[in-house]
DNA sequence: GTCTATAGATAGATAGAC
DNA sequence: GTCTATCTATCTATAGAC
């Protein structure tokens, strides 16, 4: 296990940082070459060109939403508190991934926006396996996208508070208890 | 009434025209005096550098903020209903600015950002003003802004459909009659 | 107020040595 | 598998004519 990073996985983690920090236009091939501290040259021979490389984030996400479906049906405290508690972004590797991704989604690339819309499909799909009332369920995955909305604006400190979150948490786990 | 609109306005609608189509890498001053039929530098005229550009935007947006936010205290649906109708992107001269400062806001303009913290501050005391329930006045200016994140994800015809969004609307004022 | 011309920096990508 | 050197295109911005 926990094999040091191949320099393939270090340059999406590179590529991801920039994105998150600095945005879209810092995420030049020489700058995320020199984040993961390989050449520019290094860089193009895992990656043929800079659309490779977005290819190869979008990939990454599809695994982690992959990985990311197992965990919420598995939850412990259930699939709403747990699909509401990860959308408040955390640094994970996904948040990250999916923060990535976001940054792009605005760009002509429509391949990142269709895999962004895969995910928050699939999620609607795992909380529907569990919350009958359709128009219930369209909320709480609304909720949990404008988590992700808000973490694009705010910085860690500004996100909503841990006890917010719990209210928000209990109020909707109640509601489905109640109604669906 | 209904003038012209002069070159600077023209400046400002091509930048959020190529900003919401294309991205921001798209959105060079040569794209967009193009779009608004200038010269660059009859372009950077007006806006001394593409920063002020961007300035010029945010001011666009404050100014549509405040509008907005009188249209809805005076709704006659009720602010609730109004909030979440108008967070599906409707083409309107305000969502257009909304979503081009959205594909800037993962830059490092933090201006931009802020702005737009600034707006759903003033939705949030708006609905504040409506409903007691803190929670609940939370999970509807979330479920707003989960409805932009949509929209920057889905064209005009993957979004909600128009009646599940009446039922949203009818979930959440009933919520709030009940509540707070 | 709008234009053309151009400077200077930097982008993505290729070639070829090691 | 990683590097340096280089090509070509394009970006932001300035200068100066009209």
């Amino acid at each position: 296990m926990s094999r040091p990073p191949t320099s393939r996985e270090r340059i999406l983690d590179a590529f991801e940082g920039i994105l998150i920090d600095d945005g879209e236009r810092a995420a030049t091939l020489e700058a995320v070459a020199s984040r993961a501290e390989v050449s520019k040259g290094g860089l193009l021979y895992h990656f043929g060109s800079k659309d490779a490389m977005i290819d190869g984030l979008i990939d990454r996400l599809s695994a982690r939403v992959n990985e990311d479906v197992a965990q919420i049906r598995a939850a412990e405290e259930g699939p709403i508190a747990y699909l509401l508690r990860t959308s408040v972004t955390s640094q994970s590797p996904f948040d990250r991934t999916i923060m990535a991704c976001l940054s792009l989604a605005h760009s002509a690339h429509d391949e990142v926006r269709s895999a962004l819309r895969g995910m928050q499909d699939a999620w609607f799909a795992v909380v529907r396996e569990n919350v009958d009332d359709p128009v219930l369920a369209r909320v709480i995955t609304l909720v949990s996208d404008g988590l992700y909305f808000n973490s694009v604006l705010r910085d860690g400190g500004q996100q909503i508070s841990a006890d917010e979150l719990d209210r928000l948490v209990g109020y909707l786990r109640a509601s489905a208890a109640a109604r669906g």
